[in-house]
DNA sequence: GTGAAAGCGCTAACAT
DNA sequence: ATGTTAGCGCTTTCAC
């Protein structure tokens, strides 16, 4: 099993009869080297299966050719938030599209930030993919922007002065689109199983979740089984998860035990989605029937649910593809700039 | 925003007053450095916040300090199996705990293959994980070998005479495990839901559900209820699926149309489990009353599941553990072997 | 177009 | 116990 001494651009080089610089310049632009030298190189090449070893090139051009993948989460969350799999496979594509490797790294806590920021700083990578879902990363993407190291963030950032990338869907405007539909089809008491405070996006999405039904009120002002006072009904109809079933679950109990007539829910995750509704069948209410609800991301949980969720897909594709094209752009010493997507609302048989 | 310089070993030097070679071996091994060189390299080390540079370690030392964890898999698996993120945290973990990186590629086709190894050669990383657990690996495995990478599988490999290490759960126990438990809470006709053929794993828990049918209906020779022709029973009480929920589904379907009085099932993946559910739903059969059901993994679907799910718990931080352990020693020269870790059955409502 | 030479940041003999 | 020196494999001016 002896690991045959792998071939260097010497053996290369010596191999097609021209010098080490040569085959470097073949290496990369491709510039500058006559089509013959090319020949015997690419030959050469074949033969040996060459490949560079990306150290030394690291070493010599101060570039990693690499990026960082960092998870921002409280590790429990990792198992229960199938979206994780989804962006971080859509990431992993796209890269090796570019063909830059990436490394994953986990944030748990404020110890773990410090050594993950010095060890991103040593320069082992040309930037970073932060993912923080359930919890605030801002002080993490300080540290970032503070080492100087390109970033791009899978969120909205709390604090968007920040010079960093990011790209997430229009999570106002998904939620509108959401609570529009349920008040469309007949809802008329709509709650809503909100993710984290902390996040952004969580914010965006009670905002939109307002907005629409304060506007529906308006417009059906004479309807008497609509919420009279919106204030009131927004605090005791809004309530907050962690984006894990079991939290879905309890919240939803909350929700009924404050209002039984409830007859709609939006909620931030399928994964809630399917707590709420373990917690909806235990009153012994029907669904879609009794109560409708929607749910968030269009994961595979939502297909799988009884019924399937009505749901706000993310397109986890598109996330990553921008994703890793704002990060090559900041490498390259762009301005980073933000990217919205538009999510799209998947009609199963959670609703009317 | 300016990067600022990242301080190299010799500033370190200078600051503390000795030489780069002295800072060095603080860095490593920590020997032959007196305790006051030691103190004023510590101080500086803190000031500057240096990190050793890893590119250029890996070219001084030929180590890379980095191992690829390696999906061979077809890319739309990645969603359905949440055993992968399960597997990955732990290992993750385990890594993480002796500073080591990792980088994560997958391999969906043959061309890839060839890619990935050849990448893999270069010596970018001191290992590799390699996960295969819906499809045949060993071409794979036998270029690893053939390129002397110590490589570690997350499986039994179909042939074991090769040179790697690996861990995995006991397939056959497991199988043994689960239909043992069926048949002594009364199943009487007991299908399998088996993974896909190629993996050696789904050979072992096949051979598990036989040997333990075939004992059980030696020892109880006079019940009526019990298969006649065991040979006959099994095979056509053995269905194949891809670990998915949807071919779940469809295996169970084809199950009961072959044989209604089917009354128990084990089923070798939660997530196909889930999908059995609903096919035994579609034909009006009660769980756990009518037809008992057990899967394997215990991932989150298990507790999500509806009735939650009676599996065979894998325990991926163990198997993370040990696939880490196994290569860190086979990267240092030891000879590879494969490690069976025990798995255990957890009772929860889809059994009587 | 091509080669010589310097150097990226670190480790590892070797000498002291 | 510490410093000196020579690379690791590659890129990149700078001459030619």
């Amino acid at each position: 099993m002896a690991q045959q001494r792998k071939s260097t651009i010497h053996d290369i080089a010596q191999l097609a009869g021209v010098s080490r610089a040569t085959v470097s310049r073949y290496l990369n632009g491709h510039r500058w080297v006559s089509s013959e030298s090319a020949e015997k190189i690419k030959a050469a090449i074949e033969q040996t299966h060459y490949v560079a070893n990306t150290h030394a090139r690291a070493l010599a051009t101060g570039k990693a050719g690499s990026v960082a993948f960092l998870l921002g989460e409280p590790q429990k969350l990792l198992f229960e938030d199938p979206n994780f799999a989804s962006l971080l496979r859509a990431v992993a594509d796209e890269l090796g599209k570019r063909n830059t490797s990436f490394l994953m790294m986990t944030t748990d806590n404020a110890q773990e930030e410090q050594r993950n920021l010095e060890y991103l700083q040593a320069g082992h990578v040309d930037g970073v993919i932060q993912v923080a879902w359930h919890q605030d990363s801002s002080s993490m993407i300080r540290g970032l922007v503070k080492a100087g190291i390109p970033t791009v963030v899978a969120e909205h950032p709390s604090d968007d002065t920040l010079p960093v990338g990011y790209v997430h869907v229009e999570d106002y405007g998904g939620a509108r689109k959401a609570v529009e539909y349920l008040l469309d089809h007949g809802g008329k008491r709509v709650a809503m199983i909100s993710g984290p405070q902390g996040p952004s996006g969580t914010r965006d999405r009670v905002r939109g979740f307002i907005d629409t039904v304060t506007m529906y009120t308006q417009i059906h002002q004479g309807d008497p089984s609509l919420p009279v006072n919106l204030q009131e009904y927004c605090d005791t109809h809004i309530v907050y998860g962690d984006y894990s079933a079991a939290s879905g679950e309890e919240c939803m109990t909350k929700l009924l035990a404050q209002d039984c007539t409830i007859d709609a829910v939006f909620v931030s995750s399928d994964a809630m989605a399917v707590g709420a509704i373990r917690a909806l069948r235990n009153q012994g209410l029907q669904i879609p029937q009794d109560v409708q609800i929607i749910g968030f991301d269009d994961s595979s949980a939502a297909k799988l649910a009884d019924p399937p969720l009505t749901t706000i897909r993310q397109p986890f594709d598109e996330i990553g593809k921008h994703l890793v094209q704002q990060l090559m752009q900041i490498i390259d010493g762009q301005a980073p700039v933000g990217v919205t997507l538009p999510c799209e609302l998947v009609v199963r048989e959670s609703t009317r």
